[in-house]
DNA sequence: CAGTCATTTCGGTGATTGCCGAATTATCAT
DNA sequence: ATGATAATTCGGCAATCACCGAAATGACTG
């Protein structure tokens, strides 16, 4: 991920309404949610949601596929991936262990 | 890491001079620069990075350490690891292994 | 084709952001 | 104290952002 699309992304979660939108996608799992429910969900004016939705989802973090009439909305986790994989590759050369705690931090020991 | 310590974490990357500043210092490691060289290698004016820098540093992505008449910046990286633990948390319970391609994405493999 | 439902676009407003130069504060050396 | 260096605060301006209601588009149904 170049540091552009980093900015964009960084800058569609900066901001509470896409944040929460965000968070319930990822809850909600890669079937999404159709506009009208996320806003319902969230009491967000539809207007208003449709300009958040359009900024994720030109940021990456979302996709957005036709069902019918309804435009079911995703969380994109593969680009959370490369967010991630962006922002630990100048500090670890791409070698994540080479950052110490976050491995620990991450939870990531194997199976219990 | 709360919602909103993660909003203004994202806001303080979302621009390009702080995220420049931001990767300049991950790179520079834990000695971090001062101010002055920072505007320097960026190409940036000292009143303009200062407004950027305090951004930065209330975030809690950078941190600041006087040395004389100079103030070091230095990336926090724990702060980054709580960020990411938290883009994390809310589709992976917790166990990044629930995420399955993340951790190949980041080259977690154990030692080649 | 007429009607309905889902979603987006448009228009306008108030708030926030980013930028710079000038002035100010803080720290240290002499 | 004086002067020099490091960094921040201030004032003003242009650009962008977030919000809402109203109107328009797109997609399906009868």
């Amino acid at each position: 991920m170049e540091q552009e699309a980093a900015i964009d992304v960084f800058a569609a979660l900066a901001q509470p309404t896409r944040i929460s939108v965000f968070r319930l996608l990822v809850k909600v799992g890669p079937a999404g949610l159709p506009a009208l429910e996320i806003a319902r969900r969230l009491d967000v004016v539809a207007s208003t949601l449709s300009g958040h939705l359009s900024i994720l989802k030109r940021s990456g973090i979302l996709t957005a596929t036709r069902h019918q009439r309804e435009i079911h909305y995703a969380a994109n986790i593969s680009a959370v991936n490369e967010l991630i994989a962006f922002l630990l590759s100048d500090c670890c050369n791409g070698q994540v262990g080479n950052c110490g705690d976050i491995l620990s931090l991450l939870n990531i020991e194997g199976p219990s």
